[in-house]
Order: structure tokens, then sequence, then C-alpha cells
DNA sequence: CGGTTTCGTGTAACCGGTTACATAAAAAAT
DNA sequence: ATTTTTTATGTAACCGGTTACACGAAACCG
């Protein structure tokens, strides 16, 4: 590997000349411009990021700590969070949490000693954590301690819709699953959801659970079938248990959504792909990984921030699991 | 942020003896030992990477270059990589390649730019690239071109078992997807399928398709249901093309396993949640992670390599797709 | 007890960039 | 023609670690 030591005794200079070239700052005069170029060229150099890394302080590393990349829900934000830091000449170092307040420390340490310009995280620990007054700035992403600058959904809004979907499409005895306790979208959709159906004509039965695991929530779903057997309209905490659902629904042989229906919160990719697809309450999971690469890019530029909590928007998407609408609406 | 400095002054010793401390080599006595370390404990010292990177110019980062994070058989594969990394004190470097080969360049440099230590990579452009003689190590997964050391699952057998598996439940009429001429594992597949089928007495009929995207997929399996309305049974390129088919087949009434088998390629998360479950031959992506790294390392280490091509076996995963195989075999 | 060997520690060069500062030549201003 | 300003370039310190080398003290040895 070329150093611009190379660079510079090939193109007769001194190494403050080349550096000049390569960042553009200060004089230097075409003639010696175009030898740096050929130099350069001619010993297919690029600088060493490290050193640069080392004097500035600085680098064009960001790091992204999620729970598990191997849930549905997240390879969408990290891929808008990439797409967003692509542009502005950053780059991605990324790790699992795996909900571990452990090796979200080791993660976030490591990060440090690295010179990483800002972390995204999606945080376990809720409440817990407060990362005010860490030494570089944190954008925290769809689980979001409060007081941090942050990217979510609307997580009660989306529980209202729900509620309100189900409930205007006909449904008369509605289940709602309350979802893990330590997750916060999980309970302001539960409480959005509770808000909309306390107000409404509708008998509905809560039940706690308290994962969003697959193989859990099907021991849910068949325990919610035998205890309630006459409930006809399901508002989960999210896709996967939605699916677990819609499996043991199926398995019993209920007709969906005639005689029953499901929503489920998150959209993610393969929902649309169920049979039934599952109709759901989106989360605009890749803009939320731009939104989040876009506000930790200005903490860093130190640009003025309008708004520190954003906050995405979620949509009804109408798929197949419930009733097309009354004409009276 | 405190330094190697820092550390001395308050333990009334010099740089070097911090060093020694911190990395274990040399001759420290006891006493000074203590000292320095109650000295890192009292500053909360922790060493900067990257002047060690520059030094050594080694450092404890790993590229790892994908073509989609969002394509649901990727997470598998960072998370087998991650995990395998992390326990040898490893942290991964992460870009979305997009099959595009300037992208993938790009992040190349980027790589090499910051002293990564090797480079697992699915590749594009197969065929074309060869890395032999690349600086660093390099691991290609799943997408391979020869001559450089790669983990890749056993395609062509698991084209034959999917064959084999399918006729064995009874298909006598069977279509053959081929899958995109420029990835590898897709034309594998196909090899072992066409040749099990070439040596079997059922009819079948080849389908050219050209992309793994559920899209294009659901559109030519309306083509396909019109051209060849009673075919029995469908042998696809993956599970992303399975689930598309199995859609459109159920859309149109057919009777899944009993009028229609489906077989896909992956077993990506997802194809146990659709209803009926899929029907696949299972590629081991996490332990192909895995391996992918652990041979990363080895390279690395220079470390004694039996295999610089590992091949994983696949399995026929049976679900809901596929009948229940006669009696008799 | 003098000569080796083993310990223990410090000084300073080095990794490969960036940049403050010095200096000189060229251009502009007086 | 002299002074001032602008342009052009080089020297060397610096970022924060690691390590080769030097040197003195302690332990060992015959």
């Amino acid at each position: 590997m070329a150093t611009i030591r190379d660079v510079a005794k090939v193109a007769g200079v001194s190494v403050a000349t080349v550096s000049r070239v390569l960042n553009e700052t200060g004089y230097v005069h075409e003639n010696t411009r175009k030898r740096v170029l050929e130099a350069i060229e001619q010993l297919d150099y690029s600088p060493n990021e490290v050193a640069r890394s080392l004097f500035k302080g600085e680098s064009r590393w960001i790091g992204l700590l999620l729970p598990d990349i191997t849930n549905p829900f997240f390879p969408q934000l990290a891929r808008g969070v990439e797409d967003e830091l692509q542009k502005h000449g950053f780059h991605l170092i990324f790790g699992n949490s795996d909900e571990n307040a452990e090796k979200e420390l080791h993660y976030i340490n490591t990060f440090m000693q690295n010179h990483v310009m800002g972390i995204i995280m999606a945080a376990n620990q809720s409440g817990k954590a407060d990362y005010r007054g860490f030494p570089i700035p944190m954008v925290f992403l769809d689980r979001t301690p409060d007081g941090n600058p942050s990217v979510y959904a609307d997580g009660v809004e989306g529980g209202r819709i729900a509620a309100r979907e189900i409930i205007r499409r006909g449904s008369k005895r509605v289940t709602l699953l309350k979802g893990p306790e330590h997750i916060r979208p999980a309970q302001d959709r539960f409480r959005g959801a509770l808000e909309e159906l306390s107000n409404s004509h509708v008998d509905f039965y809560v039940m706690n659970t308290h994962s969003f695991s697959f193989q859990d929530a099907t021991q849910w779903a068949a325990e919610l079938f035998a205890k309630y057997a006459d409930t006809d309209g399901i508002i989960a905490s999210n896709d996967v248990v939605a699916t677990a659902i819609l499996h043991e629904a199926l398995r019993l042989g209920k007709r969906i959504p005639d005689e029953l229906q499901i929503i489920g919160f998150d959209d993610i990719p393969q929902s649309g792909l169920l049979f039934p697809p599952l109709s759901t309450i989106r989360q605009p999971a890749y803009d939320m990984g731009k939104e989040a690469a876009r506000l930790l890019l200005k903490l860093i530029k130190k640009e003025k921030i309008d708004q520190r909590n954003v906050q995405m928007p979620v949509t009804f998407v109408e798929r197949l699991t419930t009733r097309k609408v009354d004409a009276r609406g």
C-alpha cells in the first residue's frame, strides 16, 4: 500500500502539498496539483482512513445497534439507515444486542473506541437508559427512551386505528393482546387500542402476552381460542404474533375474515405474502431508518434541529384478514 | 477521553509501562501493575483502537457485503457471521451491494482504507470477479466465484432432492423454474433438478425466469398456470418465488398439495408461516454464516486450512405443500 | 564477590495522515 | 521602486497508541 510519502516522493513535493491536493485545502499551483494527481494515479494511492481518523478524532463511521437483524422488522430499518448514510459518505458498523444490556454496552464501548461519529440504536431496557450528555450523538430508533433524540412510529394512534377499523368492520367481541411490557411501542399500541375500545360499544378481552416470539404466540393463540371461543376480532401486538394467530385460527377451521378478523402491527414484508394476506397497521420502517440517519447526521454536523423527536405516521393496510367495510361506514 | 499518557502520569510511570500492562507483554513489577490498573480504573480509560490500528496495521474489523439485507435469506447469514466473529473479539462493518458491481467495489475500497482484516461477501458478477492475490483474506458466501475461499450450500444436490421428492410424492407433470442466470446457486439447483428429472419417468416443463422478485414471480405464475394448466408439481428457484406461486395457485382455487405440489429453496423464516406452510430445500443459512466467519478467521490467523471451499448440506423440509409419501416409498 | 542472567522501566521512533507556522516568490498596491 | 498582499510550498509537531533499544537494579552462579 502506497503512503502519502510515496506519493510526495514521486511527485517531487512535500507530504503537506499532497495532503492539500487530497483535501482541497490551502493553495496549490495547478501544475503541482496535476503532478500530484498523476503520482496518485500511478501508485494507485488511497489515503489511510485510520491515520486520518486518529489525527482528526473523526471518522465516517456510524454505529448501528439493533436487537436482532433476523427479526423481520429490522432489516428494513437497517436498510433505510444505510442508504441515507451512504448518500452522505458515511458507513455502518453493525451489531445485534439481543435485548441484552451487557451486549449493548459492550458494543457502545467498541463503537466509541473506534471513533464512530454517532450511534443509532433500538434501545432495550426501556426507561432505564439515559444517554443525555453522552460524548457523541445518539439517535434512538423504534425503541426509544424518553428525553433523547428519537425516531419512532405513532404507536398510540396505530392502536386507535386498529381498534377503530376492527370495530367499524363489525367485530363485536374483540380480543386485544397486550404485548411485552418492556417494549415501548408495544405498550403504546396497547394503550391506543384500549382507549378506543373503552370508548366503544363492543365487548373486549385483554390477554397478557410477554414476547414477540412466534412459538409463544402459537401457544397463546391456542389458549385464547379455548378460553374465548367466540371472539370475532383480534388485535395482535405485531405481525409475527398475528401470523401465529392466523395459523391457529385456520387450523381450527375458522373462516377468515367472515368469522374472525385479525389485525397486526408493523407490516413486515411477509405479511402481504400470507394467505390470506394480513391486514395490519403499517410502520414506515425504511423511512424511519432514513429519518434516524438524517437526524443523526444533523446532530453530528451540529445543524439546527427543529424536531429532536420525530414521530412517523402509521397507516392501516387493508388486506384480507379484515372484512370490506360496510357502505354506511 | 483519557489517553495512555494521562494514565502514565497518574500512575507515575512511562507510557511504555502502561502499554505493557495493557497488552500483558514484557516485564512489569506486580506493584507497578496494580498502580497502573488503578489509574486506568480511576480515569475510566480504554485504549484508542484507532491509534492501535494505525500502528499495527491491524484491526478487529471484518467487512461484510451482502446484496440486500432486506432479502429474507440474508439476515440469517449476517447473524451467523456476527455471532461467530463476536466470539473471537471481531466486529462487523456492513454494506448492501445491491448486485451492483460499482457499489461492491466502492465498499471493498472503503473496507481496505479502514484496515479491515478480512472480507466476507456474497459476490455479484458471477465468474467475472477474481480476488485471488487480494491483499487481505476474503471469503465468499453463498454466491461464490471459482477459485476463492468460499462457503456455500450444495445446490446441485438440493435440486436433485427437490426433484426426487416431488416425483416420489406423485407429481407426473412437473414444472421447473430456472432462476436467474447470473446467480450461481440458482443455476446449481436448476442443474441438479434437471438431471434428476431427465432420468425420471415424468414429463416436465422448464420455464425461464430471471429474477427472485416476488412481483415478477407472481406474473410468471399466472403465465405458467395459463400455459400449463395441468402441471401438478412445481420446483421453484427459491422460497420467495415459491410463495408467489403458492399465492397464485390458491387464488385460482387449486387444492394444495392434492392437486398441486410446490417445493421451494432456502427455507427462509417466513416459509413455515405461510398457509399452507411451504415444503422446501433448506440451506443452513445461519451455520453458513458461522462457517464463513470461521474460515475467514483461520485465513487471517494463517492457520492451516483443510478445506478452502466449504460445502454445506441441504435438507428437505417437509411441510404441507407436498403430499405425505406413499407407504411403498 | 565479580560476572551473568533475569527483571523492570524509560526514551524515543514509528504508524500515516493533517495542519500550524515559517519562508519565499509572485502579484498587487502605493 | 518599495511595500503589502496573495500564492505556493516545505518543515515539523501532533493524534494515541506500540515497541526497539538502552540502562540500571536485582537475582543467580560458580
